[in-house]
RNA sequence: GGCGACAUAGCCAAGUGGUAAGGCAGAGGUCUGCAAAACCUUUAUUCCCCAGUUCAAAUCUGGGUGUCGCCUCCA
């Protein structure tokens, strides 16, 4: 019998038993993003932690159906008729269309995904591919009394739903509209928390993003798609969403509300939220303009999943403040993890030592387990190293965890396995058999503590034109 | 103003009532003629502060302080 999966659920405020609807079976959906933009090392750890907690359910026996959509409509700037659509903007800025936009960052993101190994979800939906259901979702909704018209928009109304609030405690009269340098409050709406599911009074006017609705021309809400999209290929239950923690509210609380009343039974009752990645000055933003970007990681002479490797050694739930010190830090960390394992001898055949794989395991399992404790789980990597096993086990396990941590353990150590035979090959391809054999003869000196000998050798070396020197691979010959 | 999260060594970080994991950096050592690598040892009498509960608190409770996030752009 398997260790139980406890996750914290954002919806029960606590750390829960997995549970899903069909047993062994998980119908899992990620918010994707918004692609008018690259996405930034901040944006990219929510996918990274999202997708270690797949790559983990899979480990632990689940077949997991993971399906992300791509916003490329509908999300404003601003609810009020004022929002710009972010995809305008990112098309105005960059004098494109909207479509070339869309198509250029998505490809961009999932670039970014592959270098970070995250793996792209079975199933990529953009949120243009399903305006007739969004359309037919809105309809049931007016249908049954959940949404209304005005002032040319289809507003959902929190008021007909009992518990709107779930990821918090919120009191309607605390709400403050506007926070937000820039953002208005929207006088057609009945209830502070109300939301827009369909645009009719857009001010854009761009003609790739509008559809004929019977309520006129327009497009759809941004909280409309992961409803719709989730609905189409998990059916009318989730197991278990995903996202940073922002969108915790507003966006998936009104998912749920809609989805709920639309569906008339609950829909998704587990909900994985990660926390942010801040810089030394706070949050990082797409919208404050400058941010960091995985080619830029790179351009500094950063391996991206170093950056995996640093989230990881962190817990999801915790805000993570990136500093290049830090980075610094865990590049030196992961070489000298890689070195270590690119110590162990694969070659040694034979029988594994069961016993072992089985305890380093169960040790990775009960950290993973306990709320996806990845910073745990790194630590399992170090046991791995020194515990009292044959290197082919140790490899076998190795093997086995990054199919979760997907850091290219055996990937990177063979690599540099590899370099070194080259090396190795090729080091005295230009020097003369005369000098190696003299180099050779000064080596035997060395250790037969003949030191005399051994640098009156390096001394006649050096007087044919060749310098030697003592690496940690031997030694290296040097043409003057 | 309301809601929420967090606070552990020089840095990152685990810890879920039983006497402070792990990593990086530092120190000492083994080894190798030097050095590097590797390996071993070592580095918080104490977990933001003050009370309380308990045989026992970093962990639970109450009250402070600080940092961060959310309150219709965000992952």
């Amino acid at each position: 019998m398997k260790r139980p999966f406890k996750l914290y659920n954002s919806m029960t405020r606590s750390r829960d038993v997995f549970q899903t609807r069909e047993e062994g079976r998980v119908g899992m959906y990620t918010c994707g993003p918004t692609v008018y933009h690259f996405a930034h090392i901040g944006n990219l750890r929510s996918y990274i932690m999202e997708d270690v907690l797949e790559k983990y359910l899979r480990f632990y026996g689940y077949d997991v159906k993971r399906v992300m959509n791509i916003t490329d409509v509908g999300h404003l700037s601003s609810d009020a008729d004022t929002g710009e659509d972010k995809m305008v903007k990112g098309a105005k800025r960059e004098n494109k269309s909207v479509l070339e936009i869309a198509k250029y960052y998505t490809d961009a993101f999932f670039d970014d995904c592959a270098k970070l190994n995250i793996k792209t979800p079975d199933v990529v939906e953009p949120a243009t591919n399903l305006i007739p259901e969004y359309i037919e979702m809105v309809q049931e909704l007016l249908k049954k009394g959940h949404a209304y018209q005005a002032g040319g928009n289809i507003y959902f109304d929190t008021s007909t739903i009992d518990k709107y609030y779930v990821f918090n405690d919120h009191e309607e009269e605390d709400l403050q509209v506007g926070v937000r340098e820039g953002v208005e409050e929207d006088s057609n709406k009945r209830n502070k928390a109300d939301f827009v599911l369909w645009f009719t009074q857009s001010k854009f006017e761009d003609q790739a993003l509008k559809w004929d609705s019977p309520w006129g021309v327009g497009y759809p809400g941004w909280h409309i798609e992961c409803s719709c999209i989730s609905m189409k290929h998990l059916g009318e239950y989730c197991d278990l969403h995903c996202g940073g923690i922002d969108n915790s509210f507003p966006h998936h609380t009104n998912e749920i509300a809609q989805s709920e009343a639309y569906l008339g039974h609950p829909w998704c009752e587990q909900w994985f939220h990660v926390l942010h990645l801040n810089d030394e000055t706070g949050k990082m933003s797409k919208s404050k303009g400058e941010f960091l970007t995985v080619s830029l990681l790179e351009s500094k002479g950063y391996n991206p999943v170093v950056y995996r490797f640093f989230c990881l050694q962190s817990h999801y739930r915790k805000t993570l403040t990136f500093t290049f010190e830090a980075l610094d830090n865990a590049t030196v960390a992961y070489d000298k993890l890689i070195g270590r394992i690119a110590q162990l001898s694969p070659a040694s055949g034979g029988k594994l030592d069961d016993a072992a794989v089985r305890a380093l395991t169960e040790k990775f399992d009960n950290a993973m387990c306990n709320d996806l404790n990845t910073a745990n789980a790194m630590s399992v990597l170090y046991d791995v190293l020194k515990y009292d096993t044959d290197d082919a086990t140790k490899l076998k396990v190795l093997g086995d965890f990054d199919t979760v941590l997907s850091l290219d353990l055996l990937e990177a150590a063979e690599k540099q396995r590899k370099a070194q035979a080259e090396k190795e090959a090729d080091r005295y391809k230009d020097i003369p058999e005369e000098i190696i054999k003299l180099a050779e003869a000064r080596t035997e000196a060395k250790k037969a503590k003949d030191f005399a000998k051994a640098d009156s050798l390096r001394d006649e070396i050096k007087a044919k034109g060749y310098t030697l020197k003592d690496t940690p691979q031997g030694v290296e010959i040097i043409k003057d």
